[in-house]
DNA sequence: GCAATTTATATGATATATCAATAATATTGG
DNA sequence: CCAATATTATTGATATATCATATAAATTGC
């Protein structure tokens, strides 16, 4: 091999760290008794907080395709977290409405996510976390930069 | 919400990072014209430098369950990247051997990869990198230590 | 030496990821 | 106004991810 190994690269430890940080998210999910995905979650807690989110925001929200997240409300409206109706003001749109068992739900997890979220940074200082994020922004802001398909990369 | 949103938590950071990350390498790799997907292809590289590894050890290093490993390798003898066959003194272990179209695909897309990994790092020290990478290893280290279960895809 | 256990791989079931295409509706620009 | 375009959501196809289970083979422990 002439080029760095995956296993001695920055990258490795940023999949290594993600992996490990939810799996322990999901096993301490678990372990709640709760029937919910770690995406599932994720996904709730920000419709939770921007209540008119349209699918499309919310893919942005949490970084995946508006496809993955047409299904995972499919998925959360079978498992009776979510009502899915019609908007009226704009009939494209769906109106995504958390359940009362949703909140529930949600209320039950609070102390759960801020217990994994502490055991993860365990040993860490604020200054530490603070440049850790600030890391990893400057790190996403480059790939955004230099995507072969960003729009400020384009001629036409 | 009595706790803290995931936008503004370090842990929403990690995940853009490598989704940035991650869609900077597809995006290079599709332009340079191979049928690979950068996981099949972070494979292939690790068994280019573990040729024994058996499919757990795989697992292992890309951070994947074996089940997962087992369908890729499936593709990739599809794809003709990989033979497989049974191992003569082990005969539950396959012997996973990368083809001549393999090799070369892989040497193709090495400046590729560096060019990719190269952008990434923009303006990073090489302090900077360390750093970041400690912080990683860190988090990494924490949530392993805080699983609440033991379970069969661990790692050392 | 053989039963119990472990290891390696494969596969079924379900959830997710992504791209592509489609359908319905809304917006716009001439 | 209305044709072209854009937006929103859904669905098909394919690849992955993970858990659970199954099968075969190797290792162990008595």
């Amino acid at each position: 091999m002439t080029f760095q190994l995956p296993q001695n690269t920055v990258f490795y430890n940023l999949e290594k760290a993600l992996k490990r940080y939810r799996k322990l998210a999901q096993d301490h999910i678990n372990l709640s008794g709760h029937d919910i995905t770690i995406d599932q979650l994720i996904l709730l807690v920000n419709l939770a907080e921007h209540p008119d989110a349209t699918q499309v925001n919310l893919s942005a929200y949490v970084f995946k395709d508006f496809a993955s997240v047409a299904r995972m409300v499919d998925i959360l409206v079978k498992k009776g977290y979510l009502k899915r109706s019609e908007n009226q003001a704009d009939r494209r749109k769906k109106d995504l409405v958390p359940t009362a068992s949703c909140k529930k739900m949600i209320d039950e997890l609070i102390p759960v996510v801020k217990n994994y979220r502490r055991m993860a940074l365990t040993e860490f200082t604020e200054e530490e976390i603070s440049l850790l994020s600030s890391f990893l922004q400057r790190l996403a802001t480059n790939c955004e930069t230099h995507l072969p398909t960003a729009k400020h990369n384009q001629t036409i």
